[in-house]
DNA sequence: CTTGTCCCTAACTATGTAGTTATCTAACCG
DNA sequence: CGGTTAGATAACTACATAGTTAGGGACAAG
């Protein structure tokens, strides 16, 4: 087999992704990572642009950090975070595409809909 | 711009985005899927397959079918689901490669530090 | 050392939801 | 018609976690 994938119905890689996802589906954490891909950013800095209060925004960055998705460099007092991986970028634009052919297509039978009443 | 994206930090479309990823998020949903992935099958096929109950079953059911990811078709006293969107495998796949990644280098952090003590 | 700043962590509350049990509806069968 | 089966739904419990508040530790400035 080329690689091991989720062809597989194997529990611990099932896992694994679910908690992959679950990483990546919460807003405040979308929101940070729309906020970092400028460039890294400390604590205070994503606090100001998200307006996530800093404990709880700390956590969400141990989170992404914990991830993969995330590194954390101390410098001085503060933390900066930065985007360590990129394509998740892409994870996040192909979800954009099948939500809009989603909206599309639900648009599209309400409109059957109302032109039949 | 090409496309909307979630470049901007547009909280409607982030909102979209994290609840499309918390469909994704469940072990016993990602289940369904792989085993839906050879072909269309109904309930209580599934029920066997998964080990999943009933009713819970058809909870994630309704998740899957209103997120765009599964079709529903009743055929006499039973329905028969099966997957729309063969591109949510593609999401699978990458974060498969994702976690993959960070297992390697997780371990290979961990081998460095056991040679260190 | 004292003070202030930045960040992390612990404890708590509130909310969401997976899973179960029980009930209900709809289609087939006698 | 009543009985049976497949599936959806409602009510409930148990658990996970987002957000807050409070406190602690590390570093810099004085």
């Amino acid at each position: 087999m080329p690689k091991t994938k989720l062809s597989n119905a194997d529990p611990t890689i099932l896992a694994a992704v679910a908690d992959y996802f679950k990483v990546l589906s919460e807003v405040s954490r979308l929101q940070i990572l729309t906020h970092l891909r400028s460039g890294p950013m400390n604590v205070m800095e994503l606090s100001d642009a998200t307006g996530l209060g800093q404990a709880n925004l700390s956590k969400h960055l141990k989170v992404l950090t914990q991830a993969g998705i995330l590194s954390r460099s101390p410098k001085g007092t503060s933390a900066y975070y930065e985007i360590v991986d990129p394509v998740i970028f892409k994870f996040c634009d192909l979800a954009c595409d099948r939500i809009s052919d989603r909206v599309l297509q639900q648009a599209a039978s309400f409109a059957k809909l109302q032109s039949r009443s």
